[in-house]
DNA sequence: AACTACATCAACCGCCCCCGC
DNA sequence: GGCGGGGGCGGTTGATGTAGT
């Protein structure tokens, strides 16, 4: 072998960018079936021409049964914080404090959120400080100092994977075409599916909902489809 | 209504660590 | 003990959405 390491995978040959609804149905149901013990040889097993890293972090960070999604709650935010005083920007120490919480979304919620509001609460620490004594706790003092700007808008997206357990409840829970997953493309988080609605994380529910699957995408005559 | 600036977040990149040989 | 491969991690980027003008 020459110098440096090889490439995790043949650049060349890969998908990039965004995934889309079918890769992801394809890499869960492999997951659900087989386990990801190799993520090197997961993509050519599940049939995807992906990057066996790109789909280690695509089950990682979204499609994990036990991912939470949607708003950070003011604790949550709380904890990140109090937490990266400890342990710096070591992502995944943070996220392992925050159950359902990934590295990524952490990192996200900090650099985009967090540290603008450490700015900000840093500003009045200071100005309060200069006026009176007291300013040791900043509990509380989340919503105040910037109560405009945290609105996550990733509960769009959770609304739609909500929409569509609904519509799967209300039309028992088959759709007449998988064409209707494109409008739920975000659909791929089963996760959220025990936290709204507890009797679909019933594992025949969703053994069922796979092998529905399976059978519209051709999953279970031919892995090449697509 | 059109354009611009800003915010958000999914995904990629490359390095590092650990483990098996 | 050294080497190589695989997985994990943190930094960064680019696409997309939203707010402001």
């Amino acid at each position: 072998m020459g110098k440096g390491r090889a490439a995790c995978c043949d650049k060349t040959k890969v998908k990039k960018g965004p995934w889309t609804t079918h890769e992801d149905l394809k890499l869960i149901s492999f997951i659900q079936k087989h386990g990801h013990a190799n993520w090197r040889a997961l993509p050519k097993q599940a049939g995807l021409l992906r990057c066996g890293k790109s789909c280690r972090l695509r089950w990682i960070n979204y499609l994990r049964p036990d991912v939470k999604r949607g708003n950070f709650t003011p604790q949550e935010e709380d904890t990140i914080i109090n937490l990266h005083r400890s342990f710096g920007n070591r992502w995944s120490k943070i996220a392992s404090h925050l159950p359902g919480r990934t590295d990524n979304e952490i990192k996200n919620v900090w650099n985009t959120h967090l540290k603008k509001r450490l700015v900000v609460m840093k500003k009045e620490e200071y100005n309060s400080s200069s006026s009176s004594t007291s300013t040791s706790s900043h509990e509380g003092q989340y919503m105040d100092s910037s109560s405009t700007t945290f609105s996550p808008t990733s509960s769009k997206a959770n609304d739609q994977v909500i929409d569509f357990w609904e519509y799967m409840l209300d039309t028992s829970s088959t759709p007449t075409s998988i064409n209707n997953l494109d409008s739920y493309s975000k659909m791929a988080t089963i996760s959220t599916t025990s936290e709204h609605h507890p009797q679909l994380a019933d594992e025949y529910e969703c053994q069922k909902w796979l092998t529905y699957l399976e059978i519209e995408l051709g999953l279970t005559t031919n892995n090449q489809q697509e």
